[in-house]
DNA sequence: TATTTTAGATACCGATCGGTATCTTTACAT
DNA sequence: ATGTAAAGATACCGATCGGTATCTAAAATA
């Protein structure tokens, strides 16, 4: 029964599900306890603090969000339609979410401040990944004669992820995905613009 | 020096400022004290729990938003100049923010789940007030004949806050108001695109 | 099988949490 | 001047926080 690394793997996906939903400051070490079944000693044993933990934790949520998005892009041939297969994960968030409590990215770099420099730094690394994605999958669209070539693919990718991360937070906060539709109605017509 | 009303708009401001800047459950009722120099038995005083100090300090921090952008919204004359000024709030929300730690409503938003009902409604409150500020703003641009009769104000409602908003989670994270004038620019062409 | 290593459990630490009962002091009405 | 009501201070409560020292037991090595 002993499994060090089935352990650690069980008490990320657990403190990741509670981070993510109440809150990193909300949630104590003995409320993972009582979640994963372990104690305080096996928690740590595989991390030195809870900042540390709060940190891979974040890690392993921006993981299964990442995952996500590559096998919905890869199935796509063209740029367009792997851009709307990320629309269309972010619409499916809110009713059937990959992870329960918002979007992993949004929800740390909110609750992680200057006091809290482990945690924000990790965020920066997700947003600047998921940046360089976006302009990788223009770039990609671009050089396949997909997309016009005039396009500013840093502009278009803060604008993109802008409006997804906003959209999510109203719609999470109003119990509804009628905004995150809307921002992907709006989506759609900023795709047809950049065609060729 | 017995002044209620002045003591009790002292604890609102400064725990406000606190609550954004390091959360609500990460600041404590010490933490207010000490910011305010009174004690314990005056902050239970005016609010019978941190709940509701929570609840009301997030409107207050709320009213000094609304306060600012109706003042900058009053100046202008036309509905196109009018969300323009509502644009360049948000921009000079990262270099010069008239409260600090962000936006107020990103972040109550985020961290009141379904735990803190309080906090929660609270924000949707918040949300419904601006929605409704920006829908109102462009009926009355379409009844003055600035704006085409045709556009749906609910979905341009959404599409700019969802924008403005993640653009306030970017800049905040990265450092820069990049993603902020990137996010501005394109709401810009918005813009034109539904000027008469 | 005997020994060593290590995953995980147990019990505890001081500090801090939100909250309250009680006391003192100030302002105001009489 | 005196009494009263309310503002604010003081001191304390049990619960919980993150973290650690120590112990037990399971797995790996020999």
């Amino acid at each position: 029964m002993r499994q060090p690394e089935a352990t650690k793997a069980a008490i990320l996906k657990h403190s990741g599900y509670l981070f993510n939903t109440q809150g990193y400051k909300a949630t104590s070490i003995s409320d993972i306890t009582t979640a994963t079944g372990l104690t305080k000693g096996a928690i740590y044993r595989h991390f030195k603090n809870k900042n540390q933990l709060e940190k891979e934790a974040l890690f392993y949520l921006s993981q299964v969000m990442f995952d996500q998005i590559r096998k919905r892009i890869k199935e796509k041939p063209k740029a367009t339609a792997k851009l709307k297969a990320l629309f269309s994960f972010f619409e499916t968030y809110i009713s059937n979410p990959p992870v329960k409590g918002g979007c992993p990215l949004l929800n740390a770099s909110t609750e992680a401040d200057d006091a809290h420099p482990v945690l924000r730094k990790q965020a920066v690394l997700i947003l600047n990944m998921l940046r360089d994605a976006i302009i990788t999958l223009l770039s990609n669209g671009v050089k396949y004669g997909q997309l016009k070539p005039t396009i500013q693919k840093e502009y278009y990718a803060s604008v993109i992820i802008a409006m997804l991360e906003g959209a999510i937070m109203m719609s999470k906060l109003r119990g509804s995905n009628e905004d995150i539709k809307m921002t992907i109605r709006h989506l759609d017509t900023l795709l047809k613009e950049i065609e060729v």
